[in-house]
DNA sequence: CAGCATATCTTTCCACTGACAAGATGTCAG
DNA sequence: CTGACATCTTGTCAGTGGAAAGATATGCTG
């Protein structure tokens, strides 16, 4: 809990996006309410609209969040494809929130600068990591981005066929591994 | 199933999720409103209450009849993976709008018996004809769906990175091919 | 320290939405 | 013709997003 430190409320930003995150995991993106998380961080219900201007200025931040996280959590795979990959599930099922908000552009300002520019750092290292591949193309990174998105969307989706590894990582470094070794 | 034919309206049921279908494609489904789509069939506001209940049974009905749509899609395939998948890519951008609440769960009754029934007739053809191929393992059928859907899902989000074919067809199909032959 | 400009937050208001209840209307069986 | 029924309408309520205008704390300037 942040601090009631500084203005009137400390850091209401801070205080929104996370009560965002909660709520989104709590009942979906979809049926967030900017009142709801007025109330959780206990202002009045306009207050939000000055730090963001609307709802979709709320969900445009934390998209922008998302994406510099995922950045990040790819950047600390260092190159090394599988982990990557691993890491981009790891953080759609332990981020959900945010990712679900980041891959739904009609609930934000997808052509945000800001979102712009996170958006392509997130998607740097996987591109980089299959150019240092030997023979790596575009298609190449084209597929790996899909097969674990498409993984991590199925997973959050629930429409998974039962009978899978229930721990998501397991399963999806078989799958990514099918990218590599499609004999076995 | 139960289209009423010859009442007040003549078959609101289908009105109502041919405009909701419609509705989606302007504004996504999360802007979706009951009382629009009243508005665009020519009813009073509570009319489509009587036939879906609330809004989650509208687009639950919509998501069984994605599922249908997509089952059929994939059967026309006959086995042919190559073609399944494409044909899944060209359902998703064809039909934007089933597509996007079918893998929305939180917008609709995910446990509806029809909606179950419904998703696992369009998981069939793509299970079968991953059998069919020698050596083809769960893993395998995993891989095609993560890969095809994931795709998908990022085409329809914009999420994809400059330079790609502007066909989605196109471009699936050189993914998807990435899968059978990684070499080249 | 004093006064002011500004960022932050509250109060008030409006149009819209989903959901419910009760009544009206068309359709069909007998 | 009549009653039973599904269909649709009207009226209502709490909740929501957003705008406008006022209140208050904060930091800046002198």
């Amino acid at each position: 809990m942040t601090t009631t430190r500084g203005y009137h409320h400390g850091d209401l930003r801070r205080a929104l996006l996370e009560a965002a995150v909660q709520a989104i995991g709590e009942s979906g993106p979809a049926a967030l309410s900017l009142r709801d998380l007025a109330r959780r961080a206990g202002v009045s219900h306009a207050a939000p609209a000055h730090h963001f201007g609307d709802k979709a200025g709320l969900l445009t931040a934390l998209a922008v969040e998302g994406f510099d996280l995922l950045a990040a959590a790819l950047d600390r795979a260092d190159g090394d494809l599988l982990a990557a990959g691993v890491a981009y599930v790891r953080f759609a099922v332990g981020h959900r929130a945010h990712f679900e908000v980041m891959f739904s552009p009609g609930l934000y300002h997808g052509d945000d600068p800001a979102v712009l520019a996170a958006r392509s750092r997130a998607w740097a290292p996987l591109r980089s990591g299959i150019a240092a591949l030997p023979g790596g193309s575009e298609r190449d990174a084209l597929a790996a981005w899909s097969i674990v998105h498409g993984f991590a969307t199925l997973w959050l989706a629930g429409a998974l066929p039962p009978g899978i590894d229930p721990d998501p990582e397991v399963a999806a470094r078989s799958v990514i591994r099918r990218l590599f070794e499609p004999g076995e």
